[in-house]
DNA sequence: CGATGTCAAGTTGCA
DNA sequence: TGCAACTTGACATCG
C-alpha cells in the first residue's frame, strides 16, 4: 500500500493562504496574516484526515517572508504552542508532511550571499518543522541549483556546502532531479557522495532525461538511498499538461496511466503536483483501491 | 467595488 | 542584452 498527497492549496475548502507585499510589512500585519495560516493549516490536516490523505507538502509561505530580515517578528515564540499543536495533531493522525524550499534556495552559487540567504531559507523551514516536534521523516526537499557553466565544479560546491549544513538541516534535506540542470544520474552521483535521500520527479525525468531506463527502475534506483531513519521512500509524480509548455503540470491526473506505474509499487508515498490537488487525490486513491 | 497589473529572492535561455 | 519563465494566486491600487 502506498500514501498520495498533494502540495500545499486544498481544493476542498473555501479558504487559501494569505501573503502581505514587502513595502506593507509590520509586526502587527505578520501576526494577523500568520495567525490566519496556521488556524488554515491545521484546518487543512483536519480535512486531510477527514478524506484519508496522510501525505501533504506545507506551503513555504506559510510565513510570509519567512528567511527575509524584512521579517522581524519573532513568530517563533510567539506562535510556538499552535505550532507544537499542530504538530501533535500531524502525529496523532499519522501523517507525513514535507516542505519544498523554491527556486531561490541555491545552495551551489558561486555568490556568497545567495548561500548565506540559501541557507538563512533551510533553517526557516527546518524550525517551522522542528517546531511542530516532527521527526527527520518529515523532509525538506530541495534542487542541486545552477550550472554556472561547470558542472562538476557547481556539483562539487554543492558537496562542500551541504557538509557545513546544521545536523539538524541535514537529517531533512533530500534532493530532486529537476527539468534542466541536473538530471537523476546527476542526483545520484551527488547523493552517492553525501549520502542524502533521493526524491524521483518522473516527469523531470521525462523532460532532463539521462537514459530510456523506466520510471520504475529509477525509483528502484532512488529507493536505496532511503535509510530507515528517513522514513518511507517518496516519489514526486506528473504528468504533462497537454498542448502546454514542456513540464507543465496537468490540471487533473488521467488515472489510467498513473494506475500503470502505481501497480508497480509498493510501499511509495507518491506526492502528485497537479493543478486540481486533493482532487486527484481522492481519485487516484478510489482508482487503486486504497 | 470590480478589474487588473504586480509581487522578495536566482538562474537560464530565448528574443 | 534584456526579460520572461519557473508556479500561482492573492494583494493593492486604480478607475
Amino acid at each position: 500500500m502506498n500514501k498520495i498527497g498533494y502540495a500545499c492549496i486544498t481544493m476542498g475548502m473555501d479558504r487559501n493562504y494569505r501573503t502581505l507585499r514587502a513595502k506593507n510589512i509590520s509586526d502587527d500585519y505578520l501576526k494577523d496574516i500568520i495567525e490566519y495560516n496556521l488556524n488554515l493549516l491545521e484546518d487543512t490536516i483536519d480535512y486531510n484526515y477527514n478524506n484519508n490523505i496522510f501525505l501533504y507538502r506545507i506551503s513555504s509561505d506559510i510565513i510570509p517572508f519567512g528567511s527575509s530580515k524584512l521579517n522581524t517578528f519573532d513568530w517563533r515564540s510567539y506562535f510556538s504552542n499552535k505550532l507544537k499543536k499542530i504538530g501533535n495533531k500531524i502525529k496523532n493522525y499519522n501523517m507525513r508532511v514535507s516542505m519544498h524550499p523554491g527556486q531561490y534556495t541555491i545552495i551551489n552559487s558561486p555568490r556568497e550571499d545567495v548561500v548565506k540567504n540559501s541557507i538563512n531559507d533551510l533553517i526557516y523551514h527546518c524550525d517551522f518543522m522542528d517546531l511542530m516536534g516532527l521527526d527527520c521523516t518529515n523532509k525538506m526537499i530541495i534542487h542541486i541549483g545552477g550550472v554556472y557553466g561547470n558542472k562538476e565544479e557547481s556539483i562539487r560546491r554543492f558537496v562542500s556546502n551541504y557538509k557545513l549544513l546544521s545536523s539538524n538541516i541535514k537529517c531533512r534535506v533530500v534532493i530532486e532531479n529537476d527539468d534542466k540542470s541536473y538530471n537523476i544520474n546527476d542526483v545520484m552521483e551527488i547523493s552517492n557522495i553525501i549520502n542524502v535521500p533521493v526524491v524521483y520527479d518522473n516527469l523531470h525525468n521525462e523532460i532532463n532525461n539521462y537514459d530510456h531506463n523506466s520510471d520504475i527502475y529509477w525509483i528502484n534506483i532512488a529507493g536505496k538511498t532511503w535509510d530507515k531513519k528517513d522514513g518511507i521512500q517518496k516519489i514526486h509524480y506528473s504528468q504533462q499538461a497537454i498542448g502546454k509548455k514542456k513540464g507543465s503540470h496537468s490540471d487533473t491526473i488521467d488515472v489510467d496511466v498513473f494506475k500503470k506505474l502505481y501497480n508497480k509499487l509498493n510501499n511509495i508515498d507518491i506526492m502528485l503536483e497537479v493543478k486540481d490537488k486533493d482532487i486527484s487525490v481522492i481519485r487516484c486513491m478510489k482508482a487503486v483501491g486504497e
